[in-house]
DNA sequence: TGCATTTGACCGAA
DNA sequence: TTCGGTCAAATGCA
């Protein structure tokens, strides 16, 4: 308490050093999967990603050595109190909402449980609709959450009890965005239900059985659903992740992806074709930064950036699970990080009734 | 009747 | 002490 600018310097300096690792890890994943990817596309748009991602904590490390410079002894330290607030706050208008979504995103996380989240939007800000990311959730609580203009829905795995699965899911609308929705999964699914490809509309009639190519990986399943119209890719810069909301309304929006957790090994062989299938739609275990996928709403997809908080053992180690929580800012704080560097595409389907995202998107997609 | 949602109470981490 | 996360009884709906 009293060492606040001692404490602040040091995480500052640890934030550094986390960035820098970044950085460097960013690199390395881009070489890591281009290597491992026989696509050349894929390898490209991987490498794409990794150079964004080193920019953009490149960005972080800057800000953070200008938080630094400009405040030596600083009053920043006690900025939990009402001490007032420099250096990000100039970015927007939304740093209280900002502060406490951090302090949100570290709180009540059950340790060993991988989590990561999503952040998607949807067309229509009046909407009021619950994501349908294709597996069967089940409501158990609702919390109004301090600074939040939006309580936070909590789901978990309908099959829970019946089949132990421990997946569990936190909804909440952004208070700067009304169309922008945040999604923290947590746990695996240890069920046996498929994610099934999800429609547009829940009033619609439900998918059909699982076929058997629901044997392999949810986006082999969607690639091979009724996918009849030509796509439209807009990538990078065409279409800002916080921005221009499209017009059409949704009654649901599904994301199929973030459901499944991103822990394949992806750099593990296997003859198992299922298994190879997932592991090539994962990112690898050492990535906190899945490549942000459309995100289909009623025949639009919208850009998604993922988060990845994985257990220690999947990770490289204490300070990979420090960065992910960096990220986690980055990415529940635009107001003061720019993650919209991090990835970014935009897709547009033909098919306004098209009931899936059209890469598959991680943690299983290749999008290209 | 069974299942899902709502909501107030409680627990526990910070 | 605060507040996010979960529990469980009450309620709604098909």
């Amino acid at each position: 308490m009293q060492d606040g600018a001692g404490a602040e310097a040091g995480s500052i300096q640890t934030l550094l050093t986390l960035l820098a690792d970044g950085e460097e890890q960013a690199l390395q994943l881009g070489d890591m999967m281009a290597a491992d990817d026989p696509w050349s596309s894929r390898a490209e748009h991987y490498r794409g990603a990794a150079r964004r991602l080193q920019c953009t904590l490149g960005k972080a490390a800057a800000a953070a050595r200008a938080i630094e410079a400009a405040a030596p002894g600083s009053s920043r330290a006690t900025d939990r109190s009402d001490s007032p607030r420099s250096a990000d706050e100039s970015s927007g208008g939304t740093t209280v909402a900002t502060e406490v979504q951090e302090r949100q995103s570290m709180c009540k996380r059950r340790k060993g449980l991988p989590r990561w989240t999503a952040k998607f939007r949807v067309p229509d800000a009046s909407l009021e609709a619950t994501p349908d990311d294709g597996f069967s959730w089940r409501k158990y609580g609702q919390k109004d959450i301090l600074g939040a203009k939006f309580p936070r829905g909590y789901y978990r795995c309908t099959y829970r009890t019946a089949q132990a699965c421990a997946a569990t899911k936190q909804v909440q609308r952004s208070d700067t965005d009304l169309c922008v929705f945040d999604v923290t999964y947590q746990g695996e699914h240890a069920c046996h239900q498929k994610q099934r490809a999800t429609v547009a509309a829940k009033s619609q009639s439900p998918p059909p059985p699982a076929p058997l190519e629901q044997q392999l990986d949810p986006s082999m399943q969607l690639l091979g659903m009724g996918f009849k119209r030509v796509l439209k890719v807009e990538t990078a810069g065409l279409h800002d992740h916080d921005h221009g909301p499209a017009s059409a309304p949704a009654a649901s929006f599904p994301f199929p992806f973030p459901s499944v957790p991103p822990f394949h090994q992806a750099g593990e062989a296997t003859d198992n074709p299922a298994a190879a299938a997932a592991a090539a739609f994962s990112p690898p275990a050492s990535s906190y930064f899945p490549p942000q996928h459309p995100v289909v709403v009623d025949g639009s997809c919208y850009a998604d950036i993922y988060d990845y908080e994985a257990p220690g053992a999947r990770m490289r180690g204490a300070e990979s699970s420090e960065l992910g929580e960096v990220v986690t800012r980055a990415i529940t704080a635009p107001a003061a990080f720019d993650y919209s560097s991090l990835f970014h595409h935009q897709a547009e389907l033909d098919d306004p009734h098209l009931p899936f995202p059209p890469f598959g998107g991680p943690p299983h997609g290749p999008y290209q």
